[in-house]
DNA sequence: TTCTGACCTTGATCGAGATCAATCAAACGG
DNA sequence: CCGTTTGATTGATCTCGATCAAGGTCAGAA
């Protein structure tokens, strides 16, 4: 199935994906691409469709090709938390556990080049170079969880909302390949509903501080969704830590 | 080195320390066994120790034996968040990185069974079962990770230490091998203090949500360490969830 | 024995963020 | 074209946990 142009950095393995896959693509050697190449299949979730349900049967392995997913966490009366946020290149799943701890929910259209399950994992178990990149990307996102329990912690609401922005900057510049600074532009992949579950707030709390950060100069707000920010440092300070701001992923 | 009596409970590997090595025995086969042994040393670190700064070098390399060490980010200001304990049979230190994420300082003695650097590398890269191993446990930790940005952004204070006490609870009973449940006796191996960096909130309020605990008959405090719960199911209740309250290790 | 310092508890007050409520703007289906 | 819906903003008020402050308890040192 081919579906989308080239965008590969690195190399140009996984041709038909517009994205790289953070999971497979740096370690494929071509007799095991041959093989993934043979197991892919692409599939698209609607936005608001959840693509697995905590504590059901993991059935999708595979990359966000486009789009935006989250992870989140629900307590018994309906209080939510987002606990990561899944963009392009990012893998969704994990070989070797049978059930999801969290609910993985499409924000917007998202589409995944999925995996068939046993096959993956019978690549993962025979390839070590595979596994030891597993274990490297968990250990990211580990840390990444950690600097997020800071985040939900300690910080304050304002600097919270600063601490995203730096973050959805980051994960935008890395994606497309270009340069953080002064002038940056980005769009917003989240609902405020979105971005107060991920920042442990309520939805008012986000908008009033996202307005407090326009008065104060420190980003301009062209829509809801579109930011510039005129003084990227002053965004950083914002923020609270010059930490470089692990991404959940 | 010899020193204290064999607990291991599924095995009887790894005979010199009193517990079992989540990290390795598990999969130890009797080969790289020999290896482990003989790559092994005792160190001791007092109460409030760093046993790793953050930012620096990683040295150390093994599993925590006795006492309990605490994982933690502090902002430029000063505020702190707690975002790991670890307690016996925990792996400290990470095969692969170079620097450290977070600090890790004892919160008392802490003995810590120590593996040479490079050596345990090699084995491990050597060992798929290992590696696989090592992914499983960084699994759970992003999970327990996950359930804790759960406590941080949404729960109330009371929720945040009934949870803690729950956690402890089970983790003290999984160590030695007992079953929870009502008459539940138990000792915090932290102070007010560990335990309000670590739920995200002040030693004011961790010590006013334990007396109004007790006051409500949830726990009784035999004095500010040991704490005796009369009904199981009614301090559950005050977690808030149902889940299996994962531990951040 | 008293003194000292670490740790914990309790009270009074304050304030950041939640809650409740109204309004607005853009998208969409009829 | 207008009515409805969805998402965002803004205002008024309340509340939970932070902050400021005073004591209490206990182990170890003098």
């Amino acid at each position: 199935m081919k579906h989308a142009p080239l965008i590969a950095q690195n190399h140009t393995r996984c041709a038909d994906c517009p994205i790289r896959h953070k999971a497979v693509c740096a370690y494929c050697e071509p007799p095991e691409l041959a093989k993934l190449d043979a197991m892919k299949s692409y599939r698209t979730y609607q936005a608001g469709e959840t693509i697995v349900w905590a504590g059901e049967e993991i059935e999708v392995l595979g990359s966000v090709v486009s789009g935006v997913a989250t992870l989140s966490r629900t307590l018994p009366d309906g209080r939510r938390q987002m606990v990561g946020l899944l963009l392009p290149s990012d893998f969704v799943g994990r070989p070797g556990r049978r059930t999801a701890p969290y609910d993985v929910v499409a924000a917007n259209e998202v589409m995944i080049c999925q995996f068939i399950k046993p096959q993956f994992e019978k690549l993962v178990s025979n390839t070590p170079a595979l596994e030891r990149r597993l274990l490297d990307m968990t250990l990211d996102e580990l840390d990444a969880a950690r600097e997020w329990m800071l985040l939900l912690g300690r910080k304050t609401a304002r600097e919270k909302i600063a601490s995203l922005l730096v973050i959805i900057a980051r994960r935008e510049a890395a994606l497309n390949g270009t340069t953080i600074g002064d002038g940056l532009r980005f769009v917003l992949p989240l609902t405020r509903e979105a971005m107060s579950d991920y920042l442990g707030l309520t939805i008012e709390t986000v908008s009033r501080q996202i307005s407090a950060l326009k008065k104060s100069g420190v980003i301009v707000l062209e829509d809801a969704r579109h930011i510039r920010v005129p003084d990227y440092v002053a965004l950083l300070d914002e923020a609270g830590d010059d930490s470089d701001g692990g991404f959940i992923s």
